[in-house]
DNA sequence: TTGTATGCGTTATCAC
DNA sequence: GTGATAACGCATACAA
């Protein structure tokens, strides 16, 4: 099988200590020991095995990523960023993709407490407040992307969405609209439950009353962002703008748009949220809020590697980052 | 710690022996015994520790996937393909995003060289033969996408890219054009030789001229694409229509013709390939070549399974799959 | 500065 | 049907 560490040992003339030592960049080992060690593991092409080095240190120097779909760029940048932390503090990553599917992401979760990961981040994530209250218990270093979570131990990083939506919706109102729909994600995510509140908020200052019935559910991804406005049209409702929890969801709205014929901006205004690759490609460009999904990605993944490395750094459990709106063409009228 | 198999066998009443078996569904345990030692392990919340199994069995039930950048949906659509065969087969999945660059994605070789996987697929890989080679006689089940490769046992699915270059090529041909420049991706790419062969066969079947100058690389990215077009223009030349070896790349193309105010298709007459999730989005739509990037990841993924779990099934190394050309606005004149 | 002995948690071998 | 024991390959406590 693969050549181990005793191996090196016997050719090096040294004890399998001694390798172990050069290995971890023991200082105490005489430099020429560890040059001659280190010929050696060159000469034999040593690797480490990683299970035994896991088994035996009891930490494996990975973090699982639990995300809905790999093929939606806001997930992939917030991954890039996750990574690209772990990569630079020898972390691996193993990406879990559920789907979409609350009972996937569930056994992603169980396959992943078998201490083959040190910590997880959940992004977007359907499970239930106890289900992520185990994982804690059991000690995993926990964070999460766009859920609340009660527990006082699970990393957060998130951007003010109130905010974010009420200057979307501030800047639809200012074009003019009153009749504004919204599109919202998961019922439970938080994202999309502060969306809605910004929206709200937003109407109120302007004395816009306030109809539930103007709101639809689209659950974060272009289908239902489709099938959202058709209910809304078949409602019988009229409105002159929509603001979409996310991008991918005004996506849909785009092909519905197309489908029946409606001009975007000149019928109907759109501001979307994520500032998604695919905004900026759009007919029209898409208005939208900019989220800072690589820096999130990172910031949260050096939260959980510092909290993994217990170093004793005092560090917020939660931090909000900036977003911005960015004006496009979907929803100023030429 | 966590609890382990001794836990659960002491109040089973058991051996760890039988505890084991239970967990392998070893058929030899009598059904009340295998019963009474479920419950102890439901009671308690037991999970085997990955490591140790891992270590045991000398093997983890994990396939490595390295890709250049997992924002780039055709990467991402793979992956799915992938992820969503080796799910079912109960194997895990880590992600390497190499972010293109050749260094780090020897690293990440490196780092999976631990036997923290049982195989690797590597996705438009840059790494040498001999780098591959290597992986492979260290046992490691290897598939390959988007590269050849000298090695009689590495796995891979591709599609007929001489074969669709030549078509795309030929409808440009068809609508009018005699200039047509063709973008190519990494210069090592199979895909990229096989869609600039393709190139020059349409070419001379038409008895057009084949002259090298019309050729750039992009290396199959979007700055690449918008980078090379404006070498392609800064050299005099003229053309009407370009071939561009991806999707991405034809996204730098757009970016150029919009900086120029260069109409597509009116001055000039855009054809990609991969059917890229952007193409759909954009204005005009992209003419493109399809790829049938899930299905061809669903099989690499199904080989590579397959030969790990050492069946003795015949099957063939190479996998061709089916791939067709999508015409849009961007290669027809209104 | 280096080496010896032990154990991490599991499964395979063999005996009962 | 079940159990005792060894071994997977490494890092650590302790000894020298």
């Amino acid at each position: 099988m693969d050549v181990k560490i005793v191996d090196v040992a016997l050719k090096a003339k040294v004890s399998p200590t001694t390798v172990s030592r050069v290995l971890n960049n023991n200082p105490l080992v005489k430099s020429k020991t560890r040059e001659k060690v280190l010929r050696v593991i060159e000469e034999l092409q040593y690797v480490p095995n990683a299970a035994a080095k896991n088994l035996r240190q009891q930490r494996t120097m990975t973090i699982g990523i639990i995300v809905p779909d790999v093929r939606v760029s806001y997930y992939t940048d917030l991954v890039k960023g996750i990574q690209t932390k772990a990569y630079a503090e020898k972390y691996k990553i193993v990406i879990c993709d559920t789907n979409n599917d609350r009972v996937i992401e569930s056994e992603y979760l169980k396959l992943l407490s078998d201490r083959s990961v040190d910590g997880m981040i959940l992004v977007a994530s359907m499970l239930t407040n106890s289900e992520v209250q185990e994982i804690v218990d059991r000690g995993y270093a926990v964070g999460v992307i766009g859920r609340s979570i009660q527990n006082s131990k699970v990393l957060n990083v998130h951007t003010d969405n109130v905010k974010s939506a009420k200057e979307a919706v501030n800047h639809l109102i200012e074009q003019g609209h009153r009749d504004i729909a919204f599109l919202s994600g998961y019922p439970n995510a938080m994202d999309s439950y502060d969306r809605l509140e910004g929206y709200i908020k937003a109407l109120k200052e302007h004395e816009i009353p306030f109809n539930p019935s103007y709101v639809e559910s689209g659950n974060f991804n272009e289908t239902g962002g489709y099938e959202a406005m058709l209910r809304l049209w078949d409602k019988g409702l009229k409105f002159t703008a929509v603001f979409s929890a996310n991008d991918e969801m005004a996506l849909g709205v785009y092909r519905a748009c197309k489908e029946r014929g409606i001009s975007i901006p000149r019928d109907l205004a759109v501001v979307g949220v994520d500032n998604d690759r695919v905004s900026q490609y759009l007919s029209p460009t898409l208005s939208t809020v900019n989220q800072p999904k690589f820096q999130m990605g990172f910031t949260l993944a050096e939260k959980l590697i510092n909290r993994l490395n217990d170093e004793e750094i005092e560090q917020e459990r939660v931090t909000v980052l900036e977003s911005e709106l960015i004006v496009r063409h979907s929803s100023v009228k030429a």
